[in-house]
DNA sequence: AGTGCTGTACTACACATGTAATACTACGAC
DNA sequence: GTCGTAGTATTACATGTGTAGTACAGCACT
């Protein structure tokens, strides 16, 4: 379930591989990280063990190495992390993060094409979905 | 300056009392956080050395007591938090965030208004914030 | 001047994290 | 059957954090 996971730079980095490939080798993962990070592979297998203990992976074995897969989703995280920095920075107010975002220097133009089409979609989303209006 | 301030919840909570009020002793903040967390006076001390100790926040003596200044703003560190977090779980994608968030069941049609105006707010004033900073 | 109170400084400790070395185990090759 | 090797299990350690107890210093009052 969606419990408050959270998660270190390095614990999502390590998710972001399972959730790209579904299954992955602690070899594998390793692999994939190496461009940004270069972990040794017992580094990798530890921060697996760890959150396998969390119940955030399982693995199973296959022949002699194990492969792990994610027990949450991308959705998840991104949920429970993004409330998170909601609560604790903005009051909760989701409108008010959008304002930063917005405001914020790195947004481009073309970001904001974008975002305008997203609210738009949104907006009729919403009034569907709910016959309001 | 805004180097990458990355901040626990008890941190921003201190935090965010001596940004509401500018100053505050130890007491006060103490009393300040009171309803949600009741925290020792010694403890809220300890976090402040360490933060003062970080450079993200100064003290000064009056009379007996230290009065606590934060050194950086609200929007240094959410403009960093959520940079990090952006990165971290949305390949750097501001838009897909916001998609993220229109999409999150706890955003409302109110809310969905709200951001509404605000893309059309900066829509038009794209040239001018771009001046700022 | 003595003493108590108030508020800071120092110390403590358990837990999570990033990082990895080393120890161990079992399969595959010979 | 022996042995190397690949891969996991165990152990290690520095750092940051949440939390607070205890030690210490100085002002206020009698």
């Amino acid at each position: 379930m969606s419990d408050s996971h959270s998660l270190t730079g390095l614990q999502v980095a390590l998710l972001r591989v399972l959730w790209q490939r579904g299954e992955a080798s602690v070899a594998e993962i390793c692999e994939a990280l190496r461009p940004d990070r270069a972990l040794a592979p017992t580094t990798v297998a530890t921060v697996l063990s760890r959150l396998e203990k969390r119940g955030v992976v399982t693995h199973r074995r296959e022949a002699r190495q194990f492969v792990y897969r994610a027990e949450i989703t991308e959705g998840d995280v991104r949920g429970s992390m993004v409330q998170e920095l909601t609560e604790r920075l903005f009051h909760g107010d989701v409108a008010e993060l959008v304002n930063h975002l917005l405001s914020a220097r790195e947004i481009g133009s073309d970001d904001l094409a974008r975002v305008k089409q997203l609210v738009e979609a949104h907006e009729k989303g919403t009034e569907v979905s709910r016959g309001k209006r």
